[in-house]
DNA sequence: TATGAGTATAGATATACATCTATATAAGAG
DNA sequence: CTCTTATATAGATGTATATCTATACTCATA
């Protein structure tokens, strides 16, 4: 899973509500439909990028398509903004400190 | 801070380098471009993206603008993903448990 | 084996966006 | 004040993408 493509996947706005609705429950395509006023095809466009992507994980049942989220994604974004605190000295770039 | 707006400005492949980056130095502009093989403009186009969604602080330095992550979008956007385990149970859905 | 419900694909379209060249603005040095 | 360096803006352009309608596919059931 490349980072910046997950980041791609949820950088709309129909898919951040779809992914955040996706983090409470595990819901098929026809739910998730329900809370939005797109049509069928453009959902199945987004739920399309959304798994390609492995943020989603697709698991068919039957008739239904059972979508839920794919925790390790997760933890792949997390460690992204998991990080130390920012270095206070020795900056070095034009002017700074560092190039006196 | 919209969080949306905050993985739109993270969602392409330039702004996501310039984005790791900045997470381990403060630089200006032209260090910055330095990295990449696009031309200045392009660049400001995409700092502007980065400082205007509240990513990247931008602190003018005499002749240069010294750029750097902000530590409080960094923070917002670890809190979407720094969320509880998974429910195992008690999915609500087409054909699942819950409408039995 | 039809029928119907849920989901996916194809094709068209309008908008968003990343990129460029050319030019403008800002600020220090001489 | 002029020249140079760093950065920003304007305008043009090609590509990516979100959306739609129409249609195909999948699968359970009557």
């Amino acid at each position: 899973m490349e980072t910046v493509d997950l980041l791609k996947a949820l950088a709309d706005d129909t898919r951040y509500k779809i992914f955040t609705i996706l983090l409470n429950d595990e819901l098929c395509a026809c739910k998730i439909l329900e809370e939005f006023s797109i049509t069928q095809p453009t959902l199945s466009f987004h739920m399309k990028k959304l798994v390609s992507c492995g943020l989603v994980n697709h698991k068919k049942e039957g008739i239904w398509v059972r979508y839920s989220i794919n925790r390790e994604a997760i933890n792949q974004l997390k460690c992204l903004f998991d990080i130390a605190e920012p270095k206070e000295t020795g900056v070095a770039c034009c002017g700074s400190r560092m190039e006196v």
